[in-house]
DNA sequence: CCAAGGATCTAATCACTGCTTAGAAGGAAT
DNA sequence: ATTCCTTCTAAGCAGTGATTAGATCCTTGG
């Protein structure tokens, strides 16, 4: 399992650590892991990682990060072309599945210690990146709408497409059929309601 | 601080620890509540929890369950009188009001370790009880629609008014005004544009 | 070229945690 | 009053986050 340590001095000890902590992450989730069992992994001390990571909490937001980087790219892909509606779908379709496809990852991003109470500051960057992505397309469709009431539709969508991505990943949704045909079915409907209720003039 | 340990067995220890965790959560969260530091909060040994709960996740699941049963007597309240639409919107409102209320709480009951990776059996009942409150007056408002239609409706209801909450729970959300009647109204006004969605004929 | 100095790592340690055990203290019933 | 069960204490184990002193390696200025 260790990933040779032959050399005293490692090539890239921070990247071994966030790569094998994603990897734990994705398989047992973010409470159980220990900067411990995470050195012993990738064949380091116990005090390693500290050399790298300030402590637990850093080590936590760094993998936060990555998450959020990832997801903040497939939006930026999502967005590309299409009209604003069909942006809007894409969009919350985007982000059901990678709730679906990374929900342990999902959870350390958005409901973890790194949010509570309040969002860690680094994360905060990325989330007014997320609001302002949805805003565009919603303002865009709305043109001569107040403000204010754009910022309301934006907040009910995204309220839906987090809420429903955050249900469906500690499967607290009632009657979810087997079949993943099925359920980005429902997905898909779910998402459809809320951007044309977002969207209705 | 401890409640008098004058005898040494106790009144009702199992009641004295709910409260006092009770009491801790709401003001620091689960995430730092500790068997230990609890037991000296009631002026006890750092076993006698165990006693009376088999490990700490029972603990929390207990507290969880009180939260619960609580949002639960709410929702029956809410729902005594009234027109379908008028019910729904009660309803979201209370959630919301709750998760203000207690944010720390609702954290452990819904965004916790007893939910992740899936929910605590023990929660699942009030999970369907939930969902039965919103199908209800939904069933009622579109008689003669699917039952699948229904289901699509709910579901994102209940994504809206949950993700909601949990953002504002946890300010992860954009342009939340500090005075409190204004951000009933967004509250008010976020809730009213799920429910009309969900019950569009 | 090499000696100084900084960066990276190990080993050892501390305080704290969840949880278990052995046994003491108290209550209740025969 | 004796017995049995529940409730509690005291002590301890293993695992955790984090710090420290010192060893090892790499870099760089002279």
């Amino acid at each position: 399992m260790a990933i040779q340590a032959k050399t005293y001095h490692r090539e890239d000890l921070r990247g071994d650590l966030l790569r094998a902590g994603r990897a734990y992450i994705a398989e047992h989730g973010h409470h159980s892991l220990s900067v411990r069992t995470l050195a012993q992994l990738v064949g380091v001390s116990s005090g390693a990682p500290y050399h790298h990571f300030k402590d637990r909490r850093a080590l936590l937001l760094a993998l936060a990060l990555d998450g959020y980087a990832e997801i903040t790219q497939a939006a930026a892909d999502a967005t590309a072309t299409g009209n604003p509606r069909e942006k809007l779908i894409c969009l919350g379709m985007q982000f059901v599945d990678f709730a679906t496809r990374s929900p342990q990852l999902l959870e350390l991003m958005y409901e973890s210690e790194l949010t509570s109470p309040a969002p860690d500051p680094a994360l905060v960057v990325f989330q007014d990146l997320g609001h302002e992505t949805l805003v565009a397309p919603v303002r865009e469709a709305l043109a001569g709408f107040a403000e204010e009431i754009i910022e309301v539709r934006v907040l009910a969508l995204w309220s839906t497409v987090y809420g429903f991505a955050s249900l469906r990943r500690k499967h607290m949704i009632q009657k979810v059929e087997p079949r993943d045909l099925r359920r980005d079915e429902v997905t898909r409907q779910v998402v459809t309601v809320a951007v044309d209720a977002a969207l209705q003039r």
